[in-house]
RNA sequence: GGGGGAGUCGCAUAGUGGCAAUUGCAACAGACUGUAAAUCUGUCCGGGAAUCCGUUCGGUGGUUCGAGUCCACCUUCCCCCA
């Protein structure tokens, strides 16, 4: 035992300073990185050894119907580990960030009676966030107050919505992004739903967790990840994207459709272009949310950041335990 | 061989005498507390934080105070007739 744990000091990476046991008690392990970048099978190796489970943080994989285009695991690696939140809700289900840190801490809360350590994957920064730092609480808006929202926009367009947004708080209005339609609309919904300016329910506070996170990000040089996304994408069309997308093609219209992989192929459904074209522009798209995913993980400093060559040697150092 | 059309900043596109030059895409950087694989912003000929400076619109000459824009020749490409 006692060379056991000599060797760990003598071999383990990062250890040198900062040696420390990190499984004694109840971490989650994020395992982030931009799409494509491996963190399913990183993460099935690790939820192997730690014998523990996998929770997605994908906000794409959530949806039973979407499998191909979302490189959701596939059932070999589900049987692999345990998931939670892969395939639990519909297209049609109303989910958000809120939803999924509420679900995600009360499933922690179950799971650390039994398990020292936790995994959390995926590629989804506001939703990684959400977990890790928490998100203030704010009552649910009635379809009838976003539609009343969305109205406004298409009649009166951006404009409307900044007035509307400059009367009703403006106190966020000076910190908003005031040319993004979202961020107005957001704001605005709460408003009407409550009666009170959207900021009032912004605390900007960071909530305290009763368990420890440890985030990595898996991380490629571009040219290597833009290699592995146009692979993937060509395998995705292998694997059937077009079937999947075709039988979704009805239900377009919804959020969960708004997405890389699918939108591109109804538009080619829909004769706006070629099958090639469409790939290409898959492709194309995938690589700028890859950039996107880059943005949030680059501003996060809480992230130890993991390039292909320490894979292996993180991996294994995880799986010892240490940190 | 004859006739017609065209070569603009990575690609595509606007510009017909006052333009460092339109727009779209791509690229790069960024924002983002409930639509987030979404949505949005900035940069994008070179130098500069910037007023600005320097070099540009296939090539070479020319006309003009001034040319991407007009003229001549050259060159490349496309279409039609042979």
């Amino acid at each position: 035992m006692k060379n056991e744990s000599e060797a760990q000091h003598r071999f383990a990476p990062f250890s040198i300073p900062n040696y420390n046991r990190l499984m004694k008690k109840n971490t989650l392990i994020v395992i982030a990185g931009p799409t494509a970048s491996g963190k399913t099978a990183f993460a099935i190796e690790l939820a192997k050894t730690l014998d523990t489970v996998i929770l997605s943080a994908d906000s794409r994989q959530f949806y039973k119907e979407m499998s191909i285009g979302t490189a959701a695991p596939t059932v070999e690696e589900l049987r692999q580990a345990k998931h939670y939140f892969v395939h639990h809700i519909s297209i049609e289900d109303k989910y958000d960030v809120a939803d999924y840190e509420q679900d995600v801490i009360q499933l922690l809360d179950e799971l650390f009676k039994t398990h020292d350590a936790v995994i959390m994957t995926g590629g989804s920064g506001l939703f990684i966030d959400a977990v890790c730092n928490g998100i203030d609480a704010m009552p649910d808006v009635q379809p009838e107050i976003r539609e009343k929202v969305e109205k406004l926009y298409q009649d009166k367009g951006l404009h409307g919505l900044q007035e509307a947004l400059q009367r009703l708080d403006p106190d966020y209005y000076a910190t908003v992004d005031q040319q993004n339609p979202r961020r107005l609309q957001r704001a605005l919904e709460v408003c009407y739903q409550t009666r009170k300016p959207f900021s009032s329910f912004r605390s900007g506070n960071t909530a305290k967790r009763d368990f420890d996170i440890k985030k990595y990000a898996l991380l490629w040089d571009r040219q290597q990840l833009i290699e592995r996304i146009d692979k993937r994408v060509d395998m995705m069309i292998e694997q059937g994207l077009l079937e999947e997308a075709k039988a979704l093609y009805p239900k377009r219209h919804l959020n969960a459709l708004n997405t890389v992989g699918y939108k591109e192929l109804f538009a080619y459904f829909d004769g706006g272009c070629s099958l090639k074209e469409a790939v290409e522009q898959i492709k194309i798209h995938t690589r700028q949310y890859a950039k996107r995913q880059m943005t949030w993980l680059r501003k996060d400093i809480g992230y130890r950041w993991i390039m292909p060559e320490n894979f292996d040697n993180t991996l294994s150092t995880l799986q010892q335990g240490l940190a």
